[in-house]
RNA sequence: ACCGCAAGCCGUUCUAUCGCUGCUCUUCGGAAUACUGAAGGGGGGAGGAAAGUCCGGGCAACACAGAGCAUCCCACUUCCUAACAGGAAGGAUUUGUAGGAAUACAAAGACAGCAAGUGCCACAGAAAAUUACAGCCGUGCAGCAAUGCGCGGUGAUGGUGAAAAUGUGAGGUAAGAGCUCACGGAAAUGAUUGGUGACAGUUAUUUCGGGUAAACCUUGGGAGUUGAAAGACCAAAUAAACCGAAGCUUAAGAGCUGCUCGCUCAAUUUCGGAGGGUAGGUUGCUUGAGCUUGUUGGCGACAACAAGCCUAGAUAAAUGAUAGAAGUUCUUCUUCGGAAGAAUACAGAACCCGGCUUAUAGGCUUGCCUUUUUU
RNA sequence: GGUUGCGUAGCUCAACUGAAUAGAGCGUCUGACUACGGAUCAGAAGGCUAGGGGUUUGAAUCCCUUCGCGACCA
């Protein structure tokens, strides 16, 4: 099912920092992604999305870029789960673009952005 | 009809699929109930500014014998309101338009006081507020005289400035001066008429004192502090902070509003009681100075009454994505039926209200002005 | 959510209680010196004092409002 209920949402103060301070970090344009293996999780993966403030300094485009955002992992989070077998983890998305972005153009980067997580949790 | 200005109002809609978040119903499972897990059905889910946080409240916690000072805010009148720096109606002032004028219309504003005191007013100018200087007049001395020196009188002649001592005319004088008079101007006070009042009209007396209070200040009125991350409760957990009792030494210290007066209290050790930090959950939380419609009262802001309605409640933070259709506006083409393309704003609740301010595609209503056409 | 401060030349800062041409240093440009450059000397350009409005004869300064950038509380 393409779902997203509260228990994939990571809302949990010390483990995002936790994850901030410890977590392995990489960039893939437009988004900056770090995780961080969590094997007391439920679920196989909890995630996060930010937007920076100061980048966006208006409330519409920093919810409407979240939205998006979820809405293309919402739809393309079977690539992650296939391969991740029996790991565990915990990931921050983090918008670092400058500008704005549509829909379908997003969510091709977040797909590419997905299959270099896969790798790089996998080796 | 078009353009512009001002005020008020509205500010996209529908279908399909997938998803998020509350509510509710059904079935199944757990549990003594409360409740909880899974599946399915139904129904709800951003704004006129949700924004800025510029004012005013509600609500909550803490504080509060009282007095003075300081600090901050407000400032024509009456009314509206829970309250306001908001709104309504009115008054005076200033500006603009029309007019010969009286006046009319429109707009604006933090419109108490500089005639309580103090300060400031660059440059220019004799002088920036009240004297002095030059000048003018009288007179004494020196001198043939021109003139110089001294004493006295005078107050705007000095043309600069943003601003120059109430304007014009006459008298008056040695020279002058509201020194006096006539006609005006302005201000203060008293009386009286109208008005709830600001104020306006008439009249009497007195005065002629430049501007600046978004300069210090004076007068009158007001302000306790902190904000929902306030506060309340629950389970895990269990402090050097709190309360009570006893004992000991000392009189400094602590609290109450920023300060002063004033008022209150003790610290430390032992015993007992009761509980904090931290990270969660529930609550506060959405029925409210509420919305819609109608009637009545009022010039109006608004109020009263009646009927109906329930209309987001998230918490690393929901209200979305994709596809299609419609609406509106603009441009181009046109066989005048329409077709194609583009645009569809500003912007996202975080305890809740009343305002103000700012952003805003497009549309609607009313009023005013200009131009054109018709009667 | 609330409190509070600051915006001046390309950069770092002045100009305090209003007074007229808004200064200083570094940097830039021109000239001199030098075979050339640096240093030095002389000179010049560069500002709608964050935007708008008001008070005042006069505003960088006082007041209101908008925008931007920080700091603090929890």
């Amino acid at each position: 099912m393409k779902t997203f209920s509260k228990e994939e949402r990571l809302c949990s103060k010390v483990f995002i920092d936790e994850l901030v301070a410890k977590g392995k970090s990489f960039n893939s344009f437009p988004f900056r992604i770090s995780w961080i293996e969590a094997t007391e999780n439920m679920v196989p993966v909890k995630i996060v999305i930010s937007v920076p403030k100061r980048i966006f300094k208006r409330a519409i485009d920093r919810n409407r870029l979240k939205r998006l955002t979820r809405e293309g992992y919402r739809k393309n989070k079977e690539v992650l789960y296939k391969e991740l077998k029996d790991k565990k983890v915990n990931v921050m998305f983090v918008y670092t673009a400058k500008t704005l972005m549509e829909g379908k153009e997003l969510e091709e980067k977040l797909v590419s952005a997905l299959i270099m997580l896969v790798k790089r949790i996998n080796t």
